[in-house]
RNA sequence: GGGUCGUUAGCUCAGUUGGUUAGAGUACUACCUUGACAUGGUAGGGGUCACCGGUUCGAAUCCUGUACGACCCA
């Protein structure tokens, strides 16, 4: 075979070809087998969006982790997807009928849904194509959808269930509203953010039990003065003696002139404003809370969409924001604002729409979730699930679920699955899959008054998080066909990884529907969805600001992957992502990446110059290159094998870019180069071919592309024999001897080069080279190579000082270079003083350490050997110096 | 306000149960256009481990506190 190898590695010419031909071999497919399955479900992007930084990110992580697998015996699945994020679609949906003319509130909702397949049909597949662009190896075959028809009815049958079980209930309640999305929002939904608001002090005016002003007011302090007219009474701390005396006393509500009483309790902080509350229970919780145990009325001011409704009966119609501005500016001309400051306030605003959220009572359906949780944390705490980095995260996972909420899982839209509650005319309900059997079910409770066509089905669908919390079950139709084959064999997956933000949205709810759907009668370990979650950071731009659209500093991934190749991109952003942290995300890792793949491109050209010279192997060919690096790559697998197992790819990433840049190509491949022109020996050149396969093999998860080139490249392949598939031999133990002896002559080749350099030697001068060492044997070995490395035209060993050489010592050794130059002996001193020094001061560190006679009585005599080692040690290179100096002079 | 995590070289980070005078990548400097690669090679400089105390024979590592930062929750 001889090809034209291009100067450099070119991506686009094969990233194309080789995912088309994994895909064509079936391998990321996958199908029950005796093998063990290693189980991965994509996190679902959502089918609005393109993937982002983080998602690329996840994608990479979880296909090292894949790929890793596949290779070593495991029947590796991935199972790829996305969720119909019904909030963000419905919103772009409705964006596209608004362009093109189109009211939704026109519509019925078959129509709509039209619409929103058509959207989905057009934008969904970006996220796929980008996936494949990385080079994920997800098995196509098994594309899920959460409202594929099995999804949506797995997602139906599980609420029916958990209503059954009285999981489920619906009820009116203080909820986060979205008045853009015109939608209740789960309390996860929603994001506060620190601002300065403004507290607004105003009059009340004091009316006596018989309905007369006294004249007096009570001042309040708010910082939603809009909702004045929803007041039903003023609040003060009944230790609060500036008020005592207006007990059974009203107040007048301005604008509306509205009579409310003044209650008395202790939840009115009096050092707050003036301790006196405005009590608005339709639009605060707090004041909610207040209202049901004072029995006050409840007066929404509020519309869906935000303005006022005609219960404020002022500044009806009116935005929020609008009628504040309008409120201030009345009680002001009234003479009842007494005086405005600014406040620090937090603000919820809606995590989709970023619309301002409002408190507002509303009869929605929720999910009890405390006794879901309980059992999901027992999982967590008890071991059967780990969290990496588990230090970060289980305090909050725990926090969380000790404290967890009902969960509002109803929304007002119609993109997601519709809520299977059937209500007759007189308003009961009754929750089942179809009309019929809600018409059976009111059929069994009495002879109902009325027929099945007269049912109305609850308007509303339910969260998107209650679909993908089934996720891990049902993209194995775990829900809809139970007991299957695949969810039998898939279930529990091996690994979730996903972003921190989501901890309490989908994973603590993954593990929640996982322990509530599997029976209590199978072990825990059958129930959990995952073994193992692994939490990535967050990307952000290099100065540490979050990615996002509105600051634009957010790459196009498909113009990443163009410019550098995906092979480099994965390398760019698994570099600099220690696990768990957050990623400074900057080209410069990328670029890296790139010449890094150029680094492997050349090794493989220098590789394959050699086969066309190669001659017989020779029995004195000197192969101590071929056996160190052996014994280096068996050390270097059990360093990756660890920081695999414990999820730490980013190190594992750095020790193979280290390993194939510094110990194969700077040192291996120099060691055993043949001269200019001159034969190669086959053996070794077997050898070495050998080497780069198993490189590109461990490198493979990380960088797929390169790495099947390459492995094409090297030699013949027979049809199958793809690196994407080979199986990992099994790991053997390093020779500890043999990794020294290498260690010995790197540093013996350093040392001389630094002479040299030091000495102002020129490189093609050579020199003749005097070794005074211990370990003459080890010199023997790797003599031809260290004559080599250092342009040395003589190796010989002295037990003495050559006279007019330049010294150098490296360890206990000494070399004694003999070059046509005369030695500059002031400059050699020099640095040999300066070694002296660095020696003699670590020496005194020592023998502080072992002239304490604490430390030897209470230091491990391990450590206490270990010092004298390093007292000797020191002592004996300190001697060679010295006499070394004394031989300069 | 409560909680969690963090602070190590200009930058991004390692540093396993305390035990070499603290390591890597990147950036920087000098030299080298040798025949795989200048997207390269050879070498080099650079840190009071945020700060104050404490425990210990010994602290980047353990403990109290302070400062700063990030995130989560109210």
């Amino acid at each position: 075979m001889s090809i034209e190898l291009s100067k450099n590695y070119i991506p686009s010419s094969t990233e194309e070809k080789w995912y088309a031909h994994w895909l064509n071999k079936r391998y990321f497919n996958s199908k029950p087998d005796s093998r063990p399955a290693f189980t991965v479900v994509i996190p679902p992007p959502n089918v609005t969006g393109v993937l982002h930084m983080g998602h690329t990110l996840n994608e990479t992580v979880q296909d090292i982790l894949v790929r890793k697998a596949r290779m070593s015996g495991f029947n590796a699945c991935w199972v790829p997807g996305s969720d119909h994020a019904s909030i963000a679609t419905e919103a772009k949906v409705v964006g596209m009928l608004r362009e093109r003319g189109i009211d939704k509130n026109q519509l019925t909702r078959p129509e709509f849904m039209t619409y929103a397949y058509e959207w989905k049909d057009k934008y969904g597949g970006i996220i796929y194509s980008q996936i494949r662009k990385l080079g994920c190896s997800v098995d196509w075959d098994r594309v899920s959808f959460t409202m594929d028809t099995d999804y949506y009815a797995s997602v139906i049958k599980v609420f029916i269930d958990l209503f059954n079980k009285g999981l489920i209930y619906r009820g009116a309640r203080m909820i986060n509203w979205d008045p853009a999305a015109k939608t209740a929002l789960s309390d996860e939904e929603v994001e506060y953010k620190d601002e300065t608001g403004k507290l607004y002090y105003v009059n009340y005016a004091i009316v006596d039990a018989s309905g007369k002003a006294t004249g007096e007011t009570i001042t309040i302090a708010t910082q939603r003065p809009e909702t004045i007219m929803g007041d039903t009474a003023i609040c003060v701390n009944p230790t609060d003696e500036r008020y005592s005396h207006l007990k059974g006393s009203s107040a007048i509500v301005p604008l509306v002139n509205r009579n409310i009483p003044i209650i008395f309790d202790t939840y009115v902080d009096p050092a707050f404003g003036t301790g006196a509350l405005k009590v608005t229970p339709a639009h605060d919780i707090n004041d909610y809370n207040l209202g049901l145990k004072h029995s006050l009325p409840i007066i929404d001011t509020l519309n869906e969409d935000g303005t006022l409704s005609a219960a404020a009966e002022v500044f009806v119609g009116l935005d929020r924001f609008a009628a504040r501005k309008k409120v201030v500016e009345q009680l002001r001309a009234d003479g009842l604002l007494i005086r405005e400051e600014e406040h620090p306030t937090r603000i919820g605003f809606s995590q989709r729409t970023n619309a301002v959220v409002e408190p507002r009572i509303s009869t929605q359906w929720f999910v009890r979730m405390k006794d879901l949780a309980e059992p999901a944390l027992k999982a967590v705490t008890e071991g059967h699930i780990d969290i990496h980095p588990g230090d970060k995260f289980l305090a909050t996972y725990r926090y969380w679920l000790e404290n967890v909420k009902d969960w509002c899982i109803s929304r007002q839209l119609w993109w997601g699955q519709q809520i299977p509650a059937w209500y007759a005319p007189d308003g009961t309900f009754q929750v089942a899959a179809s009309r019929e059997d809600a018409f059976a079910q009111f059929s069994a409770a009495g002879k109902p008054s009325f027929a099945a066509a007269d049912l109305r089905q609850d308007d509303d669908v339910l969260d998107t998080w209650f679909s993908s919390w089934l996720w891990p079950i049902e993209v194995f139709k775990g829900v809809t066909h139970p007991g299957n084959a695949d969810i039998n064999y898939y279930y529990p997956t091996s690994v979730l990884v996903t972003g921190q933000d989501i901890i309490f949205f989908w994973v603590a709810r993954m593990i929640m529907a996982g322990m509530y759907y599997f029976p209590d009668s199978l072990p825990i370990e059958k129930r959990i969805p995952f073994k193992d979650v692994y939490f990535t950071g967050m990307v952000r731009d290099k100065q540490g600001r979050k990615m996002s659209k509105s600051l634009g500093n957010s790459p196009d991934l498909l113009e990443l992957i163009g410019k550098y190749g995906a092979d480099a991109v994965r390398f760019g952003i698994m570099i600099s992502s220690p696990a768990g942290n957050d990623l400074l995300f900057d080209d410069a890792a990328l670029e890296q990446g790139s010449k890094f793949n150029n680094k492997i491109w050349n090794a493989l050209k220098l590789v394959k110059g050699w086969e066309s010279r190669l001659q017989p192997s020779d029995a004195s060919a000197n192969d101590f290159a071929v056996s160190w690096f052996a014994h280096r790559l068996r050390e270097a697998r059990t360093t990756l094998e660890q920081l695999l197992s414990g999820f730490r790819l980013s190190e594992a990433l750095k020790v193979l870019y280290s390993l194939i840049w510094d110990d194969f190509c700077g040192l291996y491949l120099e060691w055993v180069k043949p001269g200019f022109e001159q034969p190669m020996d086959a053996g070794i050149y077997r050898s070495t071919i050998g080497f780069f396969e198993e490189l590109m093999q461990l490198l493979h998860p990380f960088m797929p592309f390169i790495t099947e080139e390459i492995y094409h490249l090297l030699a013949e392949r027979a049809e199958g024999d793809d690196l994407c598939v080979k199986q990992f031999a099994a790991a053997q133990t390093a020779d500890a001897r043999v990794l020294a002896d290498g260690k010995l002559l790197a540093e013996a080749i350093t040392t001389l080069r630094d002479a040299r350099v030091k000495a102002e030697i020129k490189p093609k001068e050579t020199i003749r080279l005097h070794i005074q060492s211990d370990a003459q044997a080890t010199y023997a070995a790797v003599q031809t190579i260290l004559a080599r490395q250092v342009n040395a035209e003589s190796i010989d060993y002295t037990s003495e000082a050559i006279a007019g050489a330049l010294t150098v010592v490296s360890g206990k050794d000494k070399y004694y270079i003999v070059a046509e130059k005369a030695v500059d002996t002031g400059k050699q001193k020099e640095e040999l003083q300066k070694e002296l020094t660095y020696l003699r001061g670590f020496l005194v560190s020592v023998d502080k350490k072992l002239g304490n006679e604490k430390f030897v009585a209470n230091a491990k005599p391990e450590v206490v050997d270990f010092e004298r080692k390093k007292r000797a040690d020191a002592e004996d290179k300190i001697k060679i110096i010295e006499e070394s100096l004394a031989a300069l002079n």
